[in-house]
DNA sequence: CGCTTTCCTTGATCTGCGTCAAACAGGTGG
DNA sequence: CCACCTGTTTGACGCAGATCAAGGAAAGCG
């Protein structure tokens, strides 16, 4: 792996000093709507977690008692069938939030890609502040609209689109994500995005280097690809 | 954003008498969550409207002007390819909510599937009620959180269930959102089921004789099957 | 460094579901 | 009651992608 990701200096429970205002996560987070006095509530109930690569963060089934907010890093969440198959729902960035679509228990699993920190919450203590603070409830409104829509974009990949269009569908929305246009850095293996995409690891691996030889990408390293025609790639991916 | 004048079928601005005490849907709704007070403001900004069977609610690239809460019927909500290839992300029922996963235009398109009578909203009325009544955006961000979760089991139904264990997995799940255990009623053809299950109609067609030969389900017509092993589906449902 | 492990790539073969085709049923209007 | 139309079922065949297999490239580690 090329890009380690930036070790922040080991963060104690938030208190006393504002860490929200060194935040370089709050621009693209939900807390970016919050004013100074509700971004002192709820540095007060936030503790700041760090978790190294391949580490947990939720487990399926698991009572739901904290949401998390990424900092740095990424994050794989997915869901397991009885016999082991997987299908990895989504990877989360920095400002991504983590823990909403939940009853009583998890309904997915969720891990560290590459080292992460979170600012985490008890569940019950972030609800009391929703109440007190909507323009927070409102941004996680708008914040779950947009999973949603994506959620749905990933139901027509799964649904209908080919491999060489999940993959090329792929590659653009994860550029679009990390704000890049010319390359891309993977931060998961080939099986992780086979299991995002409903692929194997070989198809991907094929799809690759079909992309390759048609010199759409290129590879310049195992996890960065250069997208060379972004427009070729965006017309395969929605089935042009 | 100026909001466009839209021709508007006939209904009536709802006023006078006050319709939501008698609205069946709303112990199933978002609306279920307010009060009195805020119930004459909701009913204030709606109008009651009525769609007929295979007629258009919202088109996909329209701008989102709408929200919509859907009191009686259902209704299909799809995306498209270019080249025709269509994924249906979801099928909505009385209670459901219409409208939420947008930016400026809507992602999807939306049909009755059967007469369907809705509360329509516009959008920007919508929102400055939501601020002035937190508890129906906390039943909004509540809801949106299910349909998260719902989202994500679709995308593993779409990514790593066989066909069988699809529509095993369709059955339950739209028996259990109609409140039954015995029969489910297919309010859609077997051409939307396939494209809700990223299957063709005539793997549908397959499956369902497979589970009627298996003595899994009966049909008790075209469109109300019987679930006579519920447990053995729900066993067959997630891989077991 | 060299050993081991994990990940990635490529090839050969297999298979679940798609595609094509045709017969069948059920609902609607004349 | 029949004709038509649309939706459904069933069968034969093909193919995209899975599976099986093997070799190569990185990365972790003593």
């Amino acid at each position: 792996m090329v890009a380690v990701a930036i070790k922040l200096p080991d963060c104690p429970p938030v208190n006393g000093i504002d860490p929200c205002s060194r935040c370089g996560a709050r621009s693209v987070s939900v807390c970016g709507s919050l004013a100074e006095a509700g971004l002192r509530q709820l540095a007060a109930i936030a503790d700041v977690q760090t978790v190294g690569a391949n580490e947990p963060m939720v487990r399926e089934g698991d009572p739901a008692s904290h949401l998390f907010n990424i900092t740095s890093g990424s994050v794989r969440v997915y869901k397991l069938m009885a016999d082991g198959r997987r299908q990895i729902v989504g990877f989360l960035y920095t400002g991504d939030f983590l823990g909403l679509a939940t009853g009583d228990s998890y309904a997915f699993s969720a891990e560290a890609l590459e080292p992460v920190t979170a600012c985490r919450f008890r569940k019950s203590e972030y609800r009391k502040l929703l109440q007190e603070q909507p323009t927070l409830e409102s941004a996680l409104l708008e914040r779950a609209s947009h999973e949603l829509a994506a959620a749905q974009d990933q139901m027509l990949l799964l649904g209908r689109k080919t491999a060489l269009e999940r993959f090329a569908s792929f590659l653009l929305d994860t550029a679009r994500r990390q704000r890049r246009t010319q390359t891309v850095e993977l931060s998961m293996t080939r099986a992780e995005i086979a299991d995002y995409l409903g692929l194997t690891t070989e198809t991907v691996s094929r799809v690759t280097s079909k992309l390759k030889t048609s010199g759409m990408i290129r590879l310049v390293s195992l996890s960065e690809i250069a997208l060379l025609k972004p427009a070729a790639l965006a017309e395969i991916a929605d089935g042009g």
